[in-house]
DNA sequence: ATTATAATATGATATTTGTCATGTTTTGAT
DNA sequence: ATCAAAACATGACAAATATCATATTATAAT
């Protein structure tokens, strides 16, 4: 099995705080694992006990909401820790986590990060700013899902998928959410969702191939309200 | 001036995790403050050079989102930190802070909290755990703001008032929102926010006096969808 | 290749929410 | 106490979004 020491991705997130001594210990503890495409790595209620890295692919992170819908708070790639607040917090899971593509994840359990949460001031002050720009984020989320128009929501979404995991060879989004993925993503109904990119697609701002979809025009997607 | 030694007000924040030195250093370059209602404590974009702890009275984070409303995304109250997000992350603020009636609050420059965050991992852990759980509040209103309806909120915001500041001598509220502040809160137009609550009133929800608020039945609010 | 199943698509309609206009009440300064 | 300004309130209407019904197309298993 790979060693942390020699594992670049823990440059990416909080892990690169640890010291060569404590990332050995978590080495040796650690387990590697392959998630299928649709498989679940935790629930809402479920107790994570311990922290996943994740090494290639993607997974969303949702809520089930009082109307019975999925919400999906956020997508977690490449280079996150995945499982860090229901660690710090010494709380049950409070979204369910399912792969949207093939993973390849580390599993560290809760004692050893813990360990060095209590005794590396710099690896907690690393996590501790990672979490204040969550916050941030999660403000600006807030803010942009009282006050922007399900419209206009489903066009950020477009951009940040654009942005965050680029295009294939054919033009197209790298990722594929199904069309329920994207309702969910923006909170409306499914067949707005589709109504919206149907009209996007009429429009000249994007073209779809099956569930796969194009942005035909960036600056266009940018400036609507 | 107080000393934070003796001030009881810490033992509701991460403060609390501070040793006596470090608190004893601490109270002595704080500096106490009396902001009044309506006046600005910081805004977005402001440097905030130091962290407040909030003694007494209330004040609103809110951020201003492209279509030109506010949202308000938080109310800071006595006992709680006001500013560390800023702070840990090393940016400018990202809310705006307004004091929605007269407080006392404690300001502790930036130095002398990085300082403990760098060698105190007790202090820094408590913080984390904090942020922790901000960030599955964030979540659930996120999805709340996504998936319940503007009454449906509006409902839950006046709950949350009732349950975290209770209500005066003649059963209103104890805490006064404007109308404006609720629409903001709720993430709503004004009008909607008024004619809800309205709407409230001739169902006998709620009673009102001026812009007084007074829950008639609690229970029959928590089952508006 | 065939077929059942799930995903995507669209129309018709109901509901929710926003906007603009306007009137009333409350509040705070003098 | 008076008055202007702000906050509150409500009607009429427009726009956005949800819901239900029903095709159509894509996907995956056999």
């Amino acid at each position: 099995m790979s060693k942390c020491e020699q594992c670049i991705i823990r440059q990416f997130n909080s892990l690169k705080a640890l010291t060569r001594e404590e990332l050995v210990r978590i080495s040796g503890c650690k387990t590697s694992r392959i998630i299928k495409k649709g498989e679940v790595i935790f629930e809402e209620g479920d107790a994570v006990n311990g922290v996943f890295c994740v090494k290639d692919g993607v997974c969303k992170l949702s809520k089930l909401s009082s109307n019975g819908k999925d919400h999906i708070v956020k997508l977690v790639v490449k280079g996150d820790l995945l499982g860090q607040r229901s660690l710090v917090g010494e709380e049950s899971a409070n979204l369910s986590a399912v792969a949207l593509n093939d993973m390849e994840v580390c599993f560290i359990p809760k004692s050893e990060i813990m360990q060095d949460l209590q005794k590396n001031p710099k690896f907690t002050l690393d996590m501790l700013q990672q979490m204040a720009h969550d916050l941030k984020e999660s403000d600006n989320v807030i803010v942009d899902m009282a006050q922007k128009s399900v419209k206009n929501r489903l066009a950020d979404v477009l951009i940040y998928l654009n942005d965050h995991f680029g295009v294939d060879d054919d033009g197209f989004l790298a990722i594929n959410l199904s069309r329920e993925d994207y309702a969910n993503v923006v909170g409306t109904a499914t067949e707005s969702a589709i109504r919206i990119l149907s009209q996007f697609k009429k429009e000249g701002f994007i073209s779809t191939q099956g569930k796969q979809i194009k942005i035909e025009n960036l600056h266009k997607l940018k400036l609507i309200e």
